[in-house]
DNA sequence: TCACATATGTTAGAACTTCTAACAATGGCA
DNA sequence: TGCCATTGTTAGAAGTTCTAACATATGTGA
């Protein structure tokens, strides 16, 4: 657990003291709670800076801009990713129907969980998207997917076969949280049975 | 066509007018503009203001606010969006996979030609979403779905199964379209030939 | 232990937003 | 022709991001 103290509404700050302990941390978690409430766009620095009881301009402290706060919590957002998915497959038989599953309902299950971070990991990521950070987390995340495609069909490498039925399974779940939390479901009155999607949809890709 | 005069870059103003002629376009497309190039959370009002060279108060006699003007630019994108998916389908025979084909490579092409759009589409309207005019277009659009689904099947009628099917179908093609423009293959190297991977996505979720 | 350099807060303010109010020009219609 | 609704303008309020100049803790070496 990286965010120890999620549930506390205030975040910490030694009352009275001109210094406030942590306060990088505290804005990370502002940050993050208003990206869930507001969405990334409508997220400001100011509301951070009053979640935080901080001046507008102690954030430049610590962060060089707007964009660098959402930053950092994309990244924080996409290592708990990481754990989650990790954590789908544990205990499961590598490669097996029931781990790739496990998978793709975890991915939608955070993207519907905390759609704020999700939208910032996937969109955001476009402004600082060529970072090293970005392509390193992302690819430990894949790099699950991959090897669960992989170990179905016995393979210890990733071949071109797996990769193409990794990229398919991905593009699909991608897809459907997209349009789980952009509520376009419940608007075109389409009801989704997830687990039945996800599983219909995961057989025949790897079929 | 809808928009006329899309390639021109100072839109029209009778110059030297007071009044401008139809200042309520000129800002949709200004508007439009400046979604694809800076992204719909970059947009301003002043820049658009400035693209159509009026003052930063003029946009408010056409529009109650600057959600409102991102809220034309998304209608006029759907009604378009429409019509691509309806031409794509134009003279292919009903139900045929390769109808069914070229419905989701038009919809990803799309969303690669217009990204900002695109995203305006599927994540503003989450503000705006419960309007009549969203969910309007948004079942015209996937009615051409729909209807090519069931007629692969011999079906007259939209029934559990192929609603389904085409559920399946718009997943993955969303979810494609958003790893595309998000630039999400690239960062992960993945190649992706468009044509291999929609046409066997919807192969298997045709079978 | 003190003294001061560094880290990390603050307040003030510049430059930009969105949006409103009050004023002004235009053009269509009685 | 003259009036007035429409659709522009300028001025400015309230809020934004970010910088500069100032202030106060903190912890390290003398």
């Amino acid at each position: 657990m990286q965010q120890a103290d999620r549930k506390q509404k205030k975040v910490s700050a030694r009352r009275g003291a001109y210094h406030h302990g942590d306060l990088r941390a505290s804005l990370v978690e502002a940050t993050r709670q208003l990206v869930e409430e507001k969405g990334p766009d409508r997220f400001s620095v100011s509301d951070a800076c009053r979640l935080a009881g901080v001046s507008t301009a102690a954030p430049y402290r610590h962060f060089s801009d707007r964009e660098e706060m959402l930053f950092a919590v994309t990244m924080d957002g996409m290592d708990r990713f990481y754990e989650v998915m990790r954590d789908a497959v544990e205990g499961l038989p590598r490669g097996s129907a029931e781990a790739i599953f496990a998978l793709g309902r975890a991915y939608v299950d955070f993207a519907a969980a905390e759609p704020g971070v999700f939208r910032l990991i996937f969109g955001l990521a476009q402004r600082q998207g060529k970072s090293d950070d970005v392509r390193e987390r992302g690819m430990r995340v894949y790099g699950v997917l991959l090897d669960q495609v992989a170990g179905h069909y016995g393979y210890d490498d990733i071949n071109q076969d797996v990769q193409a039925r990794a990229f398919s399974l991905w593009t699909f779940v991608h897809g459907l949280s997209f349009l789980l939390i952009d509520e376009k479901t419940s608007q075109m009155e389409i009801d989704v049975n997830l687990d039945e999607v996800i599983g219909t949809a995961s057989r025949r890709m790897l079929a």
